[in-house]
Parts: structure tokens; sequence; C-alpha cells
DNA sequence: AATGAATGAGAGTTCATTCAT
DNA sequence: GATGAATGAACTCTCATTCAT
């Protein structure tokens, strides 16, 4: 699953990190099969391994705890989004290098898949923050002539629900990681890349995600 | 909100019938801003205006409520495809039709539409449902040459995604009514429909769907 | 099991008394597994093939109508020991074969039996009704020289004990149906009856009660 | 009533054996009136001085504490037995002594001995082990000649039915204490012991008695 | 007379939260 | 800083009881 690094450092201060990494985890991996709300205490210090007393000490409440794991994981796909901008000038790429990275989580990390889906579907803030992103990287595609749409969220909408809705389904077992090509050419000629660039595009972000494979490290 | 019809009769049986109805459209009201697991008997029985007494007198548990307005929605779904396909033979115009009826529902009845996304997302039996419905219209359209997608999955979520996406943005405000032929307009592209017959297609399913709304009516 | 005898003759009244039998044919049905406290109307209902409605107008509370079947079950072993004084003077040979029809109710009517040895140790009327029967008994005895123990309740208890202790156990199938007339013996010996008596009391109780069984019928 | 001795000792453990205590003891208190399926969590607590969510800290429900009052009881009874083996040698001494503990019992600690002879009644495991008690003290008699039964369950069901219907007719304030030794005496002529023993073995038990009261103290 | 739908009080059980250790 | 015992509110579910049919 994804993984929050353990902070270095000794003394107390690292313990007590320590132990709130293990409970962010915890609700990380929790937020993948429970919906937040039914999220409970004793399930968290469970996965854990601490007390209900030692989560209080760390957390006001459960939602506390789970706004700051979307809080880390928003950043963490921030985070990755400039690494992309700076590494691929091409939107369509962008857009299918992103889309893929999350198609490739699917494939290694269903609980962190699960728990991301969920918080996109579920907490307004994280929302709003990834269609931000999507919304940017098709501005950008559009602003370079590579993309054909006209503004609005409908291709937001379209190139979101088809990557969640993909994702969803691998972490289900419902499709077949051969598929991912097909969902990220799909989405190339939905958005109106030309169609001899379509091949192309996927190919070259293959290449990229092979070599920026991404994760939602959360420190 | 979607209605469930208040059955005709007398006597004992129909105070019965009618104080189910009250319940299952309470549950589906519920289901709109409630994940299914965090549903309580009390949250159910305030919005039908009963007791927690009658609510077990009607159902077993909370589940058992939540199966049943996902099959009346389940048979719901089926019934107006059937009647689709009746009145429509071209398969591209089907699927516009279909995902316009949902973007339509998505204006004029939010609840049912906030219901039928969780739902989707959250009970296996259901989805599956509604993804048969969506893969059977889609190879429908690539064996009469209107598509041109290779088969698996990977369009089924791209349609599903889209369509559920989009009624979400809009249920929560995000999109405007008028983005509704952007998003079938996108769908048909990326299904492979030729360019010239998008913009048709689009305004004869416009046309359709103002003669023959949808809406979840549940007997 | 116990039968109440369902009344003759004809019209509105007698149903309404059959109903009444069954329900209180369920009591002690239900008696017999269940105590006092725990018996439900539904399971009463249920048992005597009625309706919750129907219960009410014929008792006003569950304790009411176990008081009634107590009523019915005193009063039918008040006529059985009259019918023993009337064919058995020996007041010896009259414990000895109220213990031995009561043994034998254990072994064909495990029901009933169970119900009243538990009514004995629950219903403070009942309780003392049948230790009034048991102490008359045994001051007769006393009073013809057959038996020899000081006034009080110590031979009423131990009497009483051992015979529903018997049944219980004979119910629980922890004892056989051979142990009958070795637990008169011990009784008839406990009560002081002359040692080369006990036999012969034993044995004439036995043809007795062959010839005059018991069971709790109530009207 | 019966007591379960305060553990000593400090700190987490310490409190929260205590409270454990307060609830077996409000379950014995409470097993004195009511039958183990009516007992309630609510009284429970009230009578423990706590609350129902501590109740559920301790026992995962109620016939786990009835079980764990049982098994408490049930190794009084055992240790108790033990050390009336090791002190006196004459199995109808120590019939008598054992039945006189229980009948002092009822005068000392009338909850105990309700609870006592509800959970003989009713309780499968604590029945067969108090039985078991009983059956080999008669079957020690027998061997060194003392009592003249036969083998099997009639004279266990004498002994223990007139030891406990003799203590519930205490309890009620149907008897008097003044029975007990007409009690142990019926019991000893009836396990066929030397009439010119009985007063002896009763006199000498008394003693014993005296010096060896039993109270179902449980830890 | 019988029925069974509705009711609400109460029982069992869970869970967030506090606090002494 | 971590612990876990205690708490009580909230939730699920049952059941006695009423009443319109």
């Amino acid at each position: 699953m994804a993984e929050f690094a353990t902070p270095a450092g000794d003394g107390y201060p690292r313990k007590r990190a320590r132990t709130r990494l293990l409970l962010l985890r915890a609700g990380l991996q929790a937020l993948a099969s429970t919906g937040p709300d039914s999220l409970t205490v004793a399930q968290l210090t469970t996965l854990a391994g601490t007390s209900a007393g030692t989560f209080y000490n760390h957390f006001s409440s459960v939602s506390e705890l789970v706004a700051e794991v979307a809080e880390h994981l928003g950043q963490g796909v921030e985070i990755a989004t400039g690494v992309l901008e700076s590494i691929e000038h091409d939107p369509a790429a962008r857009v299918a290098i992103g889309t893929l990275q999350l198609l490739d989580l699917a494939e290694d990390d269903p609980i962190a898949s699960a728990a991301f889906v969920a918080m996109v579907g579920v907490l307004p803030d994280f929302r709003v923050r990834v269609r931000s992103i999507v919304r940017r990287a098709l501005e950008d595609g559009v602003r370079v002539g590579r993309f054909d749409v006209a503004p609005g969220e409908a291709p937001v909408n379209a190139v979101l629900g088809t990557s969640l809705q993909s994702m969803r389904s691998r972490v289900l077992g419902e499709s077949t990681r051969t598929e991912q090509e097909a969902v990220v050419a799909l989405l190339l000629r939905m958005l109106g890349l030309a169609a001899g660039d379509v091949g192309t595009v996927v190919t070259r972000s293959q290449e990229v995600v092979s070599a920026h494979p991404w994760r939602p490290l959360l420190v």
C-alpha cells in the first residue's frame, strides 16, 4: 500500500511522529474499504497497533485524521503533477502519463487506489484539488492546440470519471491490466487529439511511466 | 425526487403497502447523502414519518431495505432500456439518449441522481446490472458499425464513468445544464462515431429525450 | 402433551372458548421451556396459531394467562387428589401413587411435566397449593401410624423436592423409567414406613397407577 | 450475600478486576430473583454501580457473565467438598455436613442460596457438577456400608431435591431454622443409615459445621 | 371475534471520547 | 506520550400493547 515515510531523527519527537504516521497509514488503509463516515477509532487503532487514548493524543476526531490523509494525498498528487510538468512539455502526453500512473497504482497498490477513488467521491476539498489539476492539464492541451474541446466542466468530468471508473474497475477485478492503453487511447480520442498522434503519445507515455512510477507516498 | 407510486386498493394491505413505500422513498432519499453503511433506522423512520417498530415490520434490516431500493431502481433502468430499444434502433442514439436521460435526471431529481450514483459506486449487484446495460449498448453500436472500439471493459468504464461523474458534478453544482450536449458529444467522439454524425445524433437525441423523459419511478 | 378439553356446544361462545383453550395450551407448552418471565405474546400466538390482537381479546397480559394455566393445573391436581382419596384409603399408598403418577407424567408428557416443575418453583400460589396437598397426605399417614415423622415442613420438602427433582431428571434424560420404583421406595423409607411394608405398597401402587393414570387435563 | 474477594494489588489491573467483581456479585444477586434468561444488562450495571459500556468491557454477553458466576460457584462447591473429604472420613457425616452447610447458607446468605438453587435448576453444566458431587458422596457411603441404596440416579435426585427444596423453602420463609436437623435425619434414614446412628451423625455434623461454616466465597 | 399494522418503550450492543495511571 | 478502563449517547432490534378494519 501507499507508504508514509517514517521520519528520521531521534528522541521523543521522533516516536510521536512515528505513531502519527502509523495512524495516518491506518486511515488510508481503512478508507479503502470503508466510507469516511463508517470509519471507527477502534478500526484505526487496531490497524495502527495503538490505543484509543493515543489516537486522541494525535487527532481530535476521525474526520480530522481523514482530512489530514486527504491533505497528504492532495499534496502528493500536486507534487507529482509538478514533476510531470517539468519533465514533459506535451500536455497530451501529460494527460496520458497521469492517467497511466493512476491505472498503474490500481495494479500495484489497490488499497491506496480504492482510498483515492473514494476520497474524490466524497471529500469536497480533495475533489476540488484533483479536478483543478485535470482542468489545468486540459486547458494547456487546448492552448497548444493538441486538444479540441470547448471550455467547461464536461471534459474534466469525462477524463476524471473515466480514470476513476477504470481504477475502480481494476481494483474490483472487473477489468485487466492490458486495458490500460485502451483507456488512455479513448481519452485522447475524446479530447480531440489527432487520430494519427494517439498511438505515438500512448507509447511514449508508457515509457515515461515506466521510468517514473507514481506512489502516493505521504510524509 | 424519484417517486414510488402509491398503490391503489383498499383495506389493510393498502395501508401496509403505503407504509412500505414511505420507507423505500426515505431510503432513496437517505442514500443520496449517506453511504449505505451509514444509514440508520432512525434516519429512515424520521424521513418516512413512521416509527422504528414499523420499520422492522417491513424490513429485517437496513441493508434489506437498501437492496430493495436497488432492485427497484435496477428494474427501472432495465425497463427504460427496453423502451429505448423499441423506439430507437440506432445504437449511437440509444447511448446518447440514455446519457441525456441520466443528465436530465440530475437536473430534475438531484436526490434520485445522487442515490443512483452512490449505488453504482457501492452496491455490487446494482453495479453489475448497470454495467451490463452499458456494455450491451456499446456492443450493439460496434456490431452495426457506428462505434469503433475494441471489446473489453475500457469503453464501458469510460461511458459509465463519464456519465456518473457528470451527474455528480451537476448535482454538486459544479457544472451547468448547458454542458449536457458537450458531454454526449465527447462520448460519441470517444466511441469513434464518425465526426460528421455526432451533431446530428446529439440533436435528434435531445428531441427524443424531450418526448421521453425518464424518471426512476418505482412501483 | 397435557390436553385442554375442547368445549362442546356451538355458536360463537364455542369458538371463543376454543381460541382461549388454544392459547392456554400454548401457555403450558411454552412454560415447559421458558420461564414465565421470558414468555412472549408472539411465542404464544405462534404456538396457538392466532394473532396478537386475539390474545388480548382473551387475556390482559401474559401473566394473567400464566395464572390461569396455573389455576387449571392446580385444580387438576386437587381433583386427582380427591379421586385418589376416594379409591385408596392407605395414606402411604396414596403418597406412593401420587408420586408414581407424577413420574409417569414425566414419561408420557415431558412438556406438561417440565411446565409443572417450573411452576412449582416459580409461582407462589401454585406452590402453596401443591405443598398443601403433600402436607395433608403426610399428616394423614402420621395420624394412622403409617409414617413416623415429626410435624413440620421438613418431610414436605423432602417428598416434594425428591419428586420434582426426579421428574426433572427424567425429563432431562438423566435417569431412566426403571428408577421410578426406587424413588418411591426411598420416599417411603424416609417417611418411616415399616421396612417390611415398603415393597408391598410399591407393588400395589404400581397397579393402581396402571388403572388410574393421571394427566393434567385442563378444561 | 456470597462475597467475591476484592483483589489486592495496584494500578490498572486492580481497578479492572474490581469492576469485574462488582459485576459478578451483581450477577449472583440478580440470579437470586431472576432467571438467567430474564437478566438484563441494566439490572446488572445498576446493582454493580457501573455503566452499560463497562459491562461490555468485561463480558461479551449476559450469558457469559452467568457462566462465569456458575464457574466460580461450582469451583467453590468443589473446593468445599475437597476440604470436607480431608477432615471427615465418614461418608454419612459428609453428606450430613454438606447438607447442613447448604441449609446454613439459606439462613445466612439467602441471596447466594436462591441463586444456587436457581442455577442447579437451570444451568446444565452447573447441574451436572453438583450432581456429580452428590453421587460420589453416596457411592462412598454405599462402599463403606453406611448407606443401603441401589446404584442409580434415584438417591441422587432424592438427596439433591430434598436439599434444594429445603433451601428454597427456608429462603421463602416457609420453614424455620429448627427444621434443619429434621431434614438431615430424614435424608440419612432414606439412605439406609442404621437407625441408631442417625442421631449421633447429626449431632456430630452440627458441631463440624459450626467449626467449618461454608460460604460460596468466590475469588 | 379475529386480525395484523403501527407504536414506542426498553433491551442488547457499539463507539467516540475522557482521564487517571 | 501511551495506555486502556470507564462512560453514556446512539444505534439495532424486540416486544407488549392498541386500534382500525
